[in-house]
DNA sequence: GTGGTCTAGACCACA
DNA sequence: GTGGTCTAGACCACT
């Protein structure tokens, strides 16, 4: 049987999570096996039931288990669990996943984001701009500092996004965020990389400010044809 | 043959959620203003204030409320209400909302999905294919009934998203899963509306089979600007 | 200030037996046609067989079914359906039922409560009229309002008859509860019932008051006289 | 010829039930105290926890213990115990509660009784009439058998209530089935009771069977003045 | 093969 | 920790 050490300190919950994360993505909890129950769980963790049905709720909402009422808890098959959920992407390190993972990104942004700056240049208005601007300089102001220049370029994108005031877009867009971010993390690390990238950055922002949709879906496919590149070299490696 | 619909038990603290949520939307809550204590509300509900906090975590998340640590619950200005979120949806079923999210669907849909049946036609294996057949012969059995259709419909896109083999775009897709359904009930219950979108599937789905990339693009596009009209026939009304 | 009603969690064998009253009641499932058996039942609808079988009993205790061990469970005849159920009278809203229904009841509380009334005149103690005097305020306060009305004129008549002291008619009394709400839901709705039976209940209760049984007596009968020409002013219509 | 009584299974929460009415009634278990919890009874009685809440909920409807959720079942005041459980009015035999009972029985049914055989005398027909006659003979053919008489007796009294063809007062009458075989069988003990009893069912069925409804009332109320005399008699010993 | 009953144990909601 | 509800599956008796 397995047995859990008890967690500590606050976000108890989040604690219990990445340790049963970690067992299951490892392959030591095997899918269609049974977690032990609530109350075992509690007593095992030395924390109260509510937090571990908390991190049950998480859990399930990663697709890793299946809870069911009356049942039990169950692991479910690797299918079901949320490709792209960064506690899952973390936990398995592996190569192979890392790269396909970013290659399937790629491909999705080809598909949306040329479209997205196409429309954001059709339709942004002043305090879209001015959003964009304000990135752009902060990029321009962090091209030493990798992490500080993955910020600001998450926060360009959510302000070309926002410029398409298309809420379905939006949504779809928003649903990347997250692993947007762990990719330019990923990539901007690489020297030569951001440089690169403000440059880029400026052309599509120039072009959506002069409401010009072709030239601004043309820069933003040639940004993510380098970044692209980019990826590659990091994980061909 | 008599057939059942599965039952489903409904949590307490999603009947708290439809009780707010109404009341917000409609105005009767105003924003700015302040939710009873959760103790307070703990007591007008009959529940217990872990439902009530279940509750308000969902609220939050919707954006229509935010709770702030000692200081209470506040509705938030409708900004920033969640635009997409189908319980609100529900509850302001107001023509022009309605109007400018599915034309907003729309355009999400016309940039994505013809992208997705392409790289479909490419990758689609045995299983894709075999799901998006049972997907079409669902519909022709229920083109009498829209609802079952729609359903049928819901399957046959999922298929197809799932045949592109990236999870990306996958997990992008399954964003608007839900207000894809929404938006398929409502057109459905036009006449003939139904005959024509399953015309289309077919042609989709036999682009897709042989593996015929430009064809499926072709073939979506077509289907997305039939859709459209019924949209917009409906809504011009 | 906002007021919300106590949530309730629904049951699943609840939602079970509303299925099939409504097929059995509209006659899509016909009498002497068999259900299917309680583990087929239980895959259709989801749910453990325990479930199921809660629901049958309660379809049982309604008359709608006839369990038979071994054997099945069949759909009886309608003339075996409890013809008093909520549950049955929601499903089949025709009028012949309701009106002769709600005959039946008027018949059987002038043979009841003019006695009742009687008895609780002679027998009421002070926390009887306590009780009374409570009902009636709160029938004052609730003129306006006749769903709260209808549920004080409920706790009166339960008032009176817990003053007999009479645990048999106490009993008996009980029994019609359910019918009795329903009737006065019924009719509470029309323009200007809710002040006469207002007039009516403060008439009964001084007579009660003062322990006149006879004009207790005439009081009531004089309530249920005017109560019965509602009943058929709103059926006649 | 010796006969068997059919074997029972006699359901595991029966005899629970059974257990701890005898020990509350006889005070061995004092109200305000707690039972012990669910998972624990179980264990006690060697049954499972679906056997013993089985049991509770039959002693909670019979308002002997009050089931609080999350704190535990606890033994009521005597006062809420229901006064015409059958269960508990055999588990304390005392006089004093028998006298009381019986006496409220007599008054509900003076009040009750005589109308039902007058309207019964007025709409009776031909089944309703074949049925009194069969309780009739019945009795004729089981005056020396006080057990099977009280039987028959009821079976009459079910007939004329089904002649009133109000389905109110049906529901009304048989909520006081159970309490009125106890009382049969109580008097028909005594000598000369079921001679009298018969001649009295006889000049109802009469009044009855000729439509009179005046003169079943007061063949009715003879009867009942009898019974009361009887039960006086038996009662004040 | 159907319904009748029971078990062991789970998650859900409450105090 | 309590009671509330549900699951899964067993054994039995009846048709």
């Amino acid at each position: 049987m397995t047995r859990y050490k008890p967690v500590e300190a606050k976000r108890l919950h989040v604690q219990i999570v990445e340790a049963i994360v970690g067992r299951i993505v490892s392959g030591e909890l095997e899918p269609g096996t049974f977690l032990p129950s609530e109350p075992e769980m509690a007593m095992q963790f030395g924390a109260s039931r509510a937090v571990v049905r908390e991190a049950l709720r998480v859990l399930s909402e990663k697709g890793l288990v299946e809870i069911r009422h009356g049942a039990g808890t169950r692991i479910t098959e690797p299918e079901s669990w949320d490709p792209l959920d960064v506690d899952i992407l973390a936990a398995r390190r592996e190569r192979g996943t890392m790269v396909s993972v970013l290659q399937d990104l790629m491909e999705a942004r080809r598909i949306f984001e040329c479209e997205v700056a196409a429309l954001a240049a059709e339709r942004a208005e002043e305090d879209d701009l001015q959003a964009m601007q304000s990135a752009v300089r902060l990029m321009q102001g962090t091209v030493e500092d990798h992490v500080a220049f993955s910020h600001a370029d998450a926060v360009f994108h959510r302000a070309l996004l926002q410029a398409t005031r298309n809420r379905a877009l939006i949504k779809m867009g928003d649903s990347m965020r997250e692993l947007l971010t762990f990719s330019q993390q990923t990539t901007s690390s690489l020297p030569g990389v951001l440089k690169r990238a403000l440059r880029d950055h400026v052309a599509i922002f120039r072009a959506v400010k002069r409401g010009d949709g072709a030239a601004a879906r043309t820069a933003m496919r040639k940004h993510l044809a380098g970044t692209e590149r980019d990826v590659k070299a990091l994980l061909n490696l």
